[in-house]
DNA sequence: AAATGTGACAACCGCAAGCCA
DNA sequence: CTGGCTTGCGGTTGTCACATT
């Protein structure tokens, strides 16, 4: 299932992403936004080409991905939206609320590609019911823009996480378990993310007490981000009392 | 039990579009 | 306008797991 580790010319690594190179890529992005992709995997402490941080991030590692066991209405609406769009796979995958383009496409070459064929075959008049439906409705990208004269820490050295301690408190919610159960076989598991969370926990010093910057989701998603840039974006500390993933999924991502 | 075939899916690759100086 | 850079997209590949022979 998954490609065996390899490196580049470079020196990158290539093949399947280790459970501690998605915990590095997730604390940095969680903390950080995606400010540049080619540039973050120096700063987040990772061996890998920005694309295939960005890849990972989008496919695998974004809070609220579904994973696996796709509902009968999502099937539908797959074959629906191939009929009238073609292999347009981010658009469909736009229609559907946390599958991402790659897995869409996936599903679609395995499983639905020759379901479609049969139902083609049965009838056409299927074809007419089409919901067309406009891009407005896709999932809407906010960037966390950050001055990028001043990047941001690496995390590296900070993500020094102890099986022994216990997280302080639970805050990843079933949502985000279930975000992960389907994968947790080889790579992100519960632990996984408690490592994550107290990481944070850690390199930020109080996780629990700093105060909310982004209050309100009103983040600055503009250019006139003051000099203070990625500094003041601290914007992981929102979510003290808030389900942790839902809030990161509602202004970031 | 071993060999082979097939399904599933993570990840890579190349190209195109968009952005910005 | 133009060229360089970054991001997004879709096609494809590689490998594991399970089923079948």
């Amino acid at each position: 299932m998954a490609r065996t580790p390899s490196c580049d010319k470079s020196g990158l690594r290539k093949g399947t992403w280790t459970p501690e190179e998605d915990r590095k890529l997730k604390a940095y992005v969680t903390r950080y936004g995606y400010w540049n992709w080619r540039q973050l995997p120096k700063y987040a402490g990772l061996q890998r080409c920005g694309k295939s941080c960005r890849l990972r991030w989008l496919n695998y590692l974004r809070p609220n991905v579904k994973r696996g066991n796709y509902s009968k209405e999502e099937e539908e609406t797959i074959i629906r939206l191939h009929e009238s769009l073609g292999n347009k796979w981010s658009a469909i995958a736009g229609q559907l609320p946390g599958r991402t383009d790659n897995e869409v496409k996936n599903h679609w070459n395995t499983n639905l590609k020759k379901l479609f064929k049969d139902k083609s075959l049965e009838s056409k008049d299927d074809s007419e019911l089409h919901v067309k439906r406009g891009r407005s409705e896709e999932k809407e990208e906010t960037k966390l823009v950050i001055n990028p004269s001043s990047p941001p820490l690496i995390l590296e050295s900070s993500l020094s996480y102890s099986p022994e301690q216990p997280a302080s408190s639970d805050q990843f919610s079933s949502d985000t378990k279930d975000n992960t159960v389907e994968s947790s076989k080889d790579s992100v598991t519960d632990d996984d993310n408690k490592a994550l969370f107290e990481a944070f926990e850690i390199d930020s010093g109080s996780f629990w007490t700093e105060p909310f910057f982004w209050e309100n989701s009103n983040i600055n998603t503009s250019s006139s981000l003051d000099s203070a840039g990625y500094e003041s974006a601290e914007f992981p500390f929102l979510y003290r009392e808030m389900d942790f993933y839902d809030q990161l999924d509602g202004f970031c991502f």
